[in-house]
DNA sequence: GGCGATTTCTACGGTCCGTAGAACTATTTC
DNA sequence: GAAATAGTTCTACGGACCGTAGAAATCGCC
């Protein structure tokens, strides 16, 4: 799975907060928001980034709205969750990864594991 | 936490599939062997990564015994453990990741992770 | 068909990593 | 203890990736 710069993931962070899809103008607003990155960035800087994140599959492009539009692929939970299976997936010893896992998990995580677990 | 490259990951994996520490020497050797990377390195390439690596605080050197030697800070599966909550710790919604995770575990993982989570 | 909005192309500087020679330091040997 | 040898550190370069954005091309409207 490819990783993300740190422009690329505040982008992904505002396509994942806001669930629907946004255009570059959009990105680049929020982006100078002091609340984010503060930083006014070119529109282009943007709209380079989003063909980036296209490339690496993270996001959607809706060709047909004219400010392109884009959207977060996966949402942050399930990247996230997919992140954590790839680390798992490269132990040769997934139980001993798993051990270690659990054995640094708060109580009540602890206890949301064993719940979702029992609802599968 | 820091990330490896790919010769970096290499030299973790000798480290870490042998559990004591080996000198840059002793690498050289083993990742020359075709069951690992099959490339003849220089010496001082490895001493080079093994730098980095102890800057990174992946491995400690010995610098009493003559080749230095070097030993894997955490084994492997504590590090994967590590990365895994890395991941989990930079979500708002932790519950919700470990839900898609949990989600994709297989049966006789989940099982594991049953029995895991009993023994704590 | 020209003009403004939008997108694509091209590019540059920074950081990280693989790679290793050059320079330096420690150890052994005669 | 000086010379040779082994080991370590310094310096550096090229490639990949990313932040950044101007230039060039394209689209859509009047």
């Amino acid at each position: 799975m490819h990783s993300l710069g740190e422009l690329e993931r505040s982008v992904m962070d505002l396509l994942w907060a806001k669930g629907e899809s946004l255009s570059a103008y959009d990105l680049q607003a929020r982006l100078a928001e002091p609340a984010t990155t503060g930083r006014e960035l070119a529109a282009t800087t943007i709209l380079t980034v989003l063909s980036r994140l296209e490339n690496k599959n993270f996001v959607v492009r809706e060709r047909d709205s004219r400010p392109h539009r884009y959207r977060a692929v996966a949402g942050r939970e399930a990247h996230m969750a997919d992140l954590m299976h790839e680390v798992l997936g490269g132990a040769s010893n997934r139980t001993a990864v798993l051990e270690r896992f659990v054995g640094q998990v708060s109580a009540e995580e602890a206890e949301t594991l064993r719940h979702l677990l029992n609802g599968r």
